[in-house]
This record gives structure tokens, C-alpha cells and sequence, in this order.
RNA sequence: CGCGGGGUGGAGCAGCCUGGUAGCUCGUUGGGCUCAUAACCCAAAGGUCGUCAGUUCAAAUCUGGCCCCCGCAA
């Protein structure tokens, strides 16, 4: 059987395995991904990891700002292509370009379709309380995330579990689906399975703001927020003397301490935050300009530093 | 030249502006107290103050270069 011929487009670290399985099993004619964008201190202009992979492979890489007009399409076309390859590229696609491959576009999604369309499925996934959240593969059509489904795989989200750790389960999953998707579709053994509309939800994209957490509910939503936001854009708390503190591990309390919500305390040698029911421990956090720490360290640099707890939070904004 | 914070015994920090004996909360080690303890008391060890150069009688502290870490911003 020859190797098929497959045009790559995604942009970050979530597409590189996807990436690494078809370079070692199939001929990757060409990657498309985002172009260099500005990143990190200083704003220096950096290759996405999708691109600095393609290119340490040889393969050509294109960086158009829009992959939908003409003169691109023309030069995708003239790769004849089996398939195209998308996974979290950036761009809308246009009819013209989803035609190109011989056998059609597919498309690796971070949840099990129809739930969570959209841009931020891992997160919304976990911020709603998800026991569990998977991968789908579909065939491409215009209307976003609504194409037909080839394979699916489902994993459990635990307690523990962040947006991190699920999105890197999900991107070593995607990687393993992608050629049982290409080989089935090829072959004719994978059907393509139309999605449940009545089912669907949406994933809306996240914002910087979402970072502010909101302690006024219960524990579980506040619990929810911190890992459903990890990484990005985290979970912060402010005290009214301006302490900003991003919360980056933690876990509910299991038990109750005394105190009205919104108050950050020691509790029998542990940090904790007091919600509208409930309380959370914080575990690992960070002020700002200075870097993660434990609890543990945090209370003692506070003794040493002559703060005292507990402090008050500034209001939870909604 | 996008804006900003930081690098001080093993951990987290203060001290820097207004140069002049290295400080705090923990941890570690030894001892004491206690039925007992992660509690308490006493004592001790442990630091070229990121690095290089400059100013000065004297630099953690002032000046300049370099290295490293982090927040904003995406």
C-alpha cells in the first residue's frame, strides 16, 4: 500500500504529536501553520512548535495569513494530496480548500462531539463539571465542528485533572487516532456518522478576565474554575492591601473553618480560602513577579515578612 | 529598543531610597521539658548578599555591563 500523501495544518504544542505520527507513517507534502508571531518577554518574534518541527524535517512550511484565497489554494492544490490534516491550525477553512484532498479534510477535535463546538473544549469540559471528555475525528465541512464523525476515544476526568493535563492526554489520543481515521476513511471501513444536533453545545472562547476567580458560589465551582483555567488564563485573587495572587494548585478543604467568604486564612498550618459555601485549600500559588511556591513556604514568608493573616480579598466581581 | 517585578545560609522573605557588625518566619543538628507530639524552651551549624567592573576609608546598599528567573501582554 503506498503512503499517503498528507497536508499538515495546526499551529501549537497540542499538533505536534498528530504532526510526529504522519511524518514517521505517511508523506507529508507540506505543513501549513500560523505565522511567527510576537511571544513571550521583549515580544520576539518566534516559529510556532508545529513549524520548528516541519522545518527540522525538511518539509516546506507556509505561513499564510490566510490560507483561503486564491494563490494558496492553487499551490495546496498542486500537491495533490489524499488528505489534509487539521488539528487546532487557527484558521476557518473555505469550501475551495476543504476540496482540495482527494479524500477530504479531517479534523481532530479535543471533546466528544456534539458536546463542546468550538474553540476552548478542554476547558469548558472541566469547568462544567465533566466526568469524562475524549477526541473526535471528522471529516471537515464549513459550518465549524459540525462535520461528520469517524472515530471517537473517551477519557475520564478526574479530581485532580487540569485543562493541562487533559490537554496533554488528549493531544498523545489524538496522535493515535489519526491513523486508524486516515487508513479507515481510505478504505471505506470507518463511516462517517452525522452529529446529534439536538445535542450540541459550545465551547466559547476564553478571555484574560475569566483569570478573576469567583469565590461568592460553592467550593466545587471555585474547584472547578482553578483546574478548568490552568495554564491558561489561570485563577487569580486579589487582597485589599493590592496582593495579586494566582492560584495555581489547590483542592476543597473537606472541611469547614469559621470566617464570612472571601477571607484568605491559616487553618491548622494550611491556606485557605473561604467561599460562599465551603472552603479551598491552596496548595501551590504565585505572587505576582515572583515565582510558584507552597503554601507552606507562602505562610512562612508571610510570618517573616511581618503580614499578618488572615487578609481580606477584593470583591468577586460578579 | 513594548511595560514591570526579582536573584540575600537548605525554603520563603526583610534590609537597599538615607553606604558603616547579616536580620525574620521555617527547616536542619544537639540538648531540655512532656505520658506524648508536627507543640514549647535553650543552644549550634550553615551566607564569596547572581556575576564582572567602577565610585568610596568603607558597598547587600550607589553607578555601569553581563547571566538567570518571573508577572503583564499574545
Amino acid at each position: 500500500m503506498s503512503r499517503l500523501r498528507v497536508v499538515f495544518m495546526g499551529t501549537p504544542e497540542f499538533s505536534v504529536p498528530t504532526l510526529e505520527t504522519l511524518i514517521r507513517d505517511t508523506d507529508v507534502v507540506a505543513v501549513y501553520t500560523q505565522p511567527d508571531r510576537p511571544v513571550g518577554r521583549g515580544l520576539k518574534l518566534q516559529p510556532s512548535p508545529v513549524k520548528a518541527l516541519a522545518m527540522a524535517h525538511g518539509i516546506p512550511v507556509f505561513t499564510p495569513e490566510r490560507v483561503s484565497v486564491p494563490e494558496e489554494i492553487e499551490r495546496m492544490r498542486a500537491f495533490e494530496p489524499d488528505f489534509s490534516v487539521v488539528v487546532a491550525y487557527g484558521q476557518i477553512l473555505k469550501p475551495d480548500v476543504i476540496g482540495i484532498p482527494k479524500y477530504g479534510t479531517i479534523n481532530i477535535h479535543s471533546s466528544l462531539l456534539p458536546r463542546w463546538r468550538g474553540a476552548a473544549p478542554i476547558q469548558w469540559a472541566i469547568l462544567s463539571g465533566d466526568r469524562e471528555t475524549g477526541i473526535t475525528t471528522m471529516m471537515i465541512v464549513p459550518k465549524l465542528d459540525a462535520g461528520d464523525i469517524l472515530l471517537q476515544e473517551s477519557t475520564p476526568i478526574s479530581d485532580e485533572d487540569t485543562a493541562e493535563t487533559v490537554h496533554d492526554r488528549l493531544s498523545a489520543m489524538g496522535a493515535r487516532l489519526i491513523l486508524p481515521t486516515l487508513e479507515g476513511v481510505r478504505s471505506g471501513s470507518v463511516t462517517p456518522r452525522p452529529q446529534d444536533e439536538t445535542r450540541v453545545t459550545y465551547a466559547k472562547k476564553l478571555i484574560k478576565e475569566m483569570e478573576q476567580l469567583d469565590w461568592s458560589g460553592s467550593v466545587r465551582e471555585l474547584d472547578l474554575q482553578v483546574r478548568g483555567l490552568c495554564p491558561w488564563p489561570g485563577s487569580r485573587i486579589e487582597t485589599t492591601d493590592g496582593l495579586r495572587i494566582k492560584i495555581k494548585r489547590g483542592r476543597p478543604a473537606g472541611t469547614s473553618v469559621g470566617g464570612p467568604a472571601g477571607i484568605l486564612q491559616e487553618h491548622f498550618g494550611r491556606l485557605v480560602l473561604n467561599c460562599g459555601e465551603g472552603a479551598y485549600e491552596l496548595l501551590e500559588l504565585q505572587e505576582e513577579g515572583k515565582k510558584s511556591i507552597s503554601a507552606g513556604d507562602f505562610l512562612n514568608g508571610m510570618k517573616g515578612r511581618g503580614v499578618s493573616l488572615p487578609m481580606t480579598l477584593k470583591g468577586s466581581s460578579k
